[in-house]
DNA sequence: CTGTTAGCGCCTTCAA
DNA sequence: TTGAAGGCGCTAACAG
């Protein structure tokens, strides 16, 4: 059942048909009514594909991720859907598995769909993927990564703001010995805070106990073992900041296991603030991106990229990039380090 | 740049250049080589929406899910997409947020981009969107909800085994005041859950305390809230067995909370086994539902179903639904039960 | 305000 | 093996 089968019945042209869905205004009030009944009845819709064939316009967004199963896309995820929805853009949702080969795959399958702009979630990217994108004119938004650039927007988590934060309230506690538990090396956003760490302690005039920057993977596990490391030390760390909520989750369970007690023994510090964080034990606290800010601002940017597009202008960056700030929010896993001496912390 | 371009420079018409991409083996090597070299030159790749519009298959399918946010769902998604790339299938995710309008806007979404299938992983979806979808032909696979019927599939997940073994493996363990904490009312699946746990009580003699099951809402909270309840009550269960994992790690707080100890003085049990049961602390007992196996049988069943469909006979359920199997996984949330008295623990 | 016509990019007969 | 032609379902001029 097609439109044409929608003009016959309602004895109008085509045309007609489509101007009464598109464009109400520009018919009558009594054959737009005569067409409805129709289309109500026959339950008809227009089909989607034919549409963006003949419009140049497929009103879909790509949306790539690296990881759905990692408790912080899921958020964004929904926070990117619930706008794209409002303004009737469906979604290309793909989780790469950090797998550069899923990765080129992925922007094959959405250039092919004619998205009308993409964002892209991901630390693991070559250039030549972005490239390709750009080279066809597609809106791009990135996160940290990368570089802006026509039609390539960039938006900006201020990391530092959050390490500032949690630094600065370990030291208000009383904290002197804090540690960090960095995530993977290769991604450029893990090493990020782990510049804004150093450069705090820094700033401030502490000098930093190498040992006491460890290295993470952003995984429970890898959190686990970082801190039983921490642990190992000659004089451990009273406080100690991770990556992300996930390492801190790890941590917190090291402690657990090694019969001391947070945040009594030592304080522990996350970031994100996934969902999870508050119902740890103790509560988590953490440094939270605020996922639908990002969300929001992603696709807004995105959308003024493609609406400045379809002017027929070359795409052009907008000026510098979106910062997203971060803040901390302190839950139960952070207090003043005991008197005693670490030693005997351990016993 | 379009077929015709690629047409005109590799001096062929745009037929052989279809074929030359479709059906490789129509054309010869020379030309074949020749469209080629013009192709990768142009980088050029297929506008999907034409493909659609002619070919009558859009490659698409749809995936519904109540909330993305639900750690249930992420590993599912996953799932399903790496099967569906596999395929050279494009998916239509959407999260409805338990929302039925949203629900209905999604089964309207997916219509107009004439998915081949969709998989419905929702609770709250009422019949006459179903009937919307099937009255259109395209094949469809519910989860554990819904009645299978022309082009619709069923997949039911076995909750009552999973169910049997925890309480099985509570009762060797000395447990004989077992409680249950329910999902929302509303929820058919959680319902199937509660009437397999006071089944499985029934069934071996156990006189079941109502008081000992109460309702929770699957969140954590809820769990939490529950917990409470039960714990306020004058002789508190051993053992608890919670809906789902978020429950559990809701009532692991309470414990915790109330100063008690999880095995030691009350053991709990999850359900769903999500990521992060095995990092709670204590790592979490619980029925684990395979999200990889039923992701895998969705899309299985759904392919079957559009395979016959495209024999052109009308479709058929087929028969029974498929069904997946759950099993206990021991971790650390339960223990034998302490000898004293109850009122004892409570101090 | 409405109808006619052309064509979006591709695949698929049908002939050659 | 290849090309010409038609049409998938729809929208966008252009006439009327």
């Amino acid at each position: 059942m097609d439109i044409r089968e929608v003009a016959r019945r309602a004895k109008v042209s085509t045309a007609t048909v489509s101007r009464t869905i598109n464009r109400p205004e520009s018919v009558t009030a009594a054959t737009a009514e005569r067409v409805w009944e129709v289309i109500r009845e026959l339950r008809y819709f227009p089909n989607r594909h034919a549409r963006s064939l003949v419009s140049g316009r497929s009103r879909i967004l790509g949306l790539i991720v690296s990881d759905v199963t990692n408790p912080f896309f899921p958020e964004l995820i929904q926070g990117f859907e619930d706008i794209a929805v409002e303004h009737n853009y469906e979604l290309l949702i793909t989780s790469t598995r950090y797998d550069p080969a899923r990765m080129a795959l992925a922007v094959k399958r959405m250039l092919e769909r004619t998205v009308e702009g993409v964002a892209i979630m991901t630390s693991e990217m070559d250039v030549s993927l972005l490239e390709e994108i750009a080279i066809r004119n597609v809106p791009m938004i990135l996160l940290d990564v990368g570089s802006p650039g026509p039609g390539i927007s960039k938006i900006v988590i201020d990391y530092e703001a959050g390490i500032n934060q949690a630094v600065e309230h370990l030291l208000d506690l009383g904290h002197a010995r804090i540690a960090f538990i960095s995530g993977p090396p290769a991604l450029e956003s893990a090493q990020i805070r782990r510049s804004a760490f150093l450069r705090c302690l820094m700033d401030r005039g502490i000098i930093e106990d190498e040992r006491f920057v460890v290295t993470g993977d952003h995984t429970v596990d890898g959190g686990f073992r970082a801190m039983s490391d921490l642990l190992a030390l000659p004089i451990p760390p009273t406080a100690v900041l991770a990556s992300n909520d996930l390492t801190a989750m790890g941590a917190l369970r090291a402690v657990r296991r090694a019969g001391l007690d947070v945040p009594r023994d030592i304080s522990i510090v996350g970031f994100d603030d996934i969902h999870l964080a508050e119902f740890t034990e103790p509560p988590l606290t953490t440094v939270r991106i605020p996922r639908e800010e990002l969300a929001h601002k992603a696709f807004n940017a995105l959308l003024r990229n493609i609406n400045a597009g379809r002017g027929g202008a070359v795409l052009v960056a907008e000026h510098g990039a979106e910062r997203i700030g971060t803040h901390l929010v302190i839950r139960s896993s952070t207090g003043s380090p005991r008197r005693k001496e670490t030693s005997e912390q351990r016993a």
